[in-house]
DNA sequence: CTGTTAGCGCTTTCAG
DNA sequence: CTGAAAGCGCTAACAG
């Protein structure tokens, strides 16, 4: 049943049902009882598709990340869907893997006016070929910035949190402060690097120890402190860039025979709730994830609705959770 | 630029744009060439909408999720995405929170024809309410099924791995085996309570104790299994419905001086990666979550392709993994 | 092998 | 306040 049967149901023209549809004014009452009768007479539903061609915008949201599985991607993802449906938008969420290949075919959507805008929140969104393929669409960039870029951004203070992360575990008396990085194609991962390496000066450590991690799970985390755990002198402090790792890094320190916090104190990155329930609790800086959802669909909006206005680059605060773990 | 551009660029009609856009069979090799010569000097895009609009599917298929936080159902959500991208598909993902008010706008998106299907993984989809949004639209439930719908369905035998597990634990001499369940909206939460009471009879076990979280999240089983403390006789065992739950079990429990597994056995269920990180490794029964994820989208692709195949019910396999919390 | 034409279902001027 | 008509960009008969 299209908008035609209803006009003809109820002896008006398409245009007429279409404005009661859309709940344009200066439609005489009687009119439009009839119409709404006639929708509800043959239960009426509008094809969406035919409107999004028609007006050119498809109240779409198209969402880039690497990994749902993830907590913190999750919980980011968590924010934006509220968001966007409290604006009256949808999402659609595409795993990129950080994969070249896969970005390129879900940014057609936006080429293709399937999504009006896109918020990307992995690694290789940055990359110089894709930033060719998101053109002048509407862009924001979540929880991972590159500045060289013209979109806007919502993230924190990568740096600053890193840095701050290490002189507390200094200052609690912890000497050989170890760190577990992740892919260094985050951009996240060079400013956490940084500022671990800032501090470590700032404080007057000499002793540095990195170790790479394959991708963010408690597994990786395993595997990392354990190659940590071969070098000459063992830490007495990691911090871990991600909550899922430092889960790990527990968890193989544990099985390594170390107490925690005792011998090792551990700090994560995230907050992601689960945190508060792990035995020992985990301490570790909070990203607000809703937040940064929220902001990014926001800006994302703005964007869109004025797409001339200069990208805004918003960065917002961090927190340090302080548990048992450290 | 419009396939009109592009067929004046190359000198030829839309048509012919058309079929080589869509490799039809039957274009000269030159004239080909033409073509693809001017959509390459204008990089022309074609517009998805239009195609859709014309050929009446979008493919894209709509996830409807209670929350994507929860670790099982990002898991799920990543096998169906896996799948429906290797298909040529996009998923649309709504967070419902199992809010009548919410799945039914996101229902709208089937009628006006945004999505070709829909893959419902919360309790209120069964709500009879909803079915009828639903209609004839090619649906499936993924692990959460109402037998008495017609819709196909992906999930496992709830009530036998739930009666399994409190075999299992009877087996290992736990008098006083508890559950931790979940919302009884969920028809899961029906299917286990049933294999638990039904273990129970089966094992002659006369002590029972159920509370209900109000969430699946790890603060919610911490509350739960305080407020099981408070009653008379505690448990030597709880079984617990989702990881999560278990871990706040845990935590609870070694805060109340409890040790694991020799005071009491934990049993978590859905088998997330986390899992075999935790202090202690964490038993569980793993459901196949990926799989349940790319089955639930190959049976919907198989219901649009062919709307008048009858629903099929796919139980997948589970599996106990044992671990030191038992 | 290619072009012409007729829509998909909707919104939106422009007249009346 | 309502209707007629044009057209969003594409595909698919049907001719030629």
């Amino acid at each position: 049943m299209s908008i035609e049967k209803v006009a003809l149901l109820a002896g008006v023209s398409k245009a007429t049902v279409s404005r009661v549809l859309n709940e344009h004014p200066g439609v005489r009452p009687d009119t439009r009882d009839k119409v709404l009768a006639a929708i509800n007479f043959c239960d009426y539903q509008p094809n969406l598709l035919a409107r999004q061609l028609r007006t050119a915008q498809s109240h779409m949201l198209l969402v880039l990340i690497s990994d749902i599985t993830n907590p913190f991607c999750a919980n980011v993802v968590q924010g934006i869907e509220a968001e966007a449906e409290a604006q009256g938008y949808h999402i659609l969420l595409c795993h990129t893997a950080s994969q070249m290949r896969r970005e390129a075919a879900s940014l057609g959507l936006l080429a293709g006016k399937v999504v009006d805008g896109v918020i990307t929140m992995d690694a290789a969104s940055c990359l110089p070929g894709l930033t060719e393929f998101i053109g002048d669409f509407p862009w924001v960039q979540c929880a991972e910035c590159d500045p060289s870029i013209n979109a806007s951004s919502v993230t924190i203070d990568n740096l600053a949190a890193a840095r701050d992360t290490v002189r507390y575990l200094a200052g609690k008396r912890r000497r050989r402060i170890a760190l577990v990085n992740s892919d260094m194609r985050y951009l996240y991962s060079h400013q956490r690097e940084a500022g671990y390496r800032a501090a470590l000066e700032e404080m007057e450590l000499s002793w540095a120890s990195i170790e790479y991690a394959e991708s963010l799970t408690c597994e990786a985390g395993i595997a990392a402190f354990r190659r940590l755990l071969q070098r000459p002198e063992r830490p007495d402090a990691v911090f871990a860039v991600s909550d899922m790792l430092a889960v790990g890094v527990i968890h193989a320190a544990l099985e390594a025979g170390l107490r925690v916090p005792e011998d090792l104190a551990v700090v994560g990155f995230d907050g992601i709730a689960l945190t508060g329930s792990l035995n020992p609790p985990l301490t570790t800086i909070e990203q607000p994830m809703h937040q940064l959802g929220v902001r990014s669909v926001q800006l994302l909006l703005k964007k869109i609705r004025q797409p001339h206005a200069p990208a805004i680059h918003e960065v917002l605060p961090w927190k340090r959770i302080e548990r048992a773990s450290c």
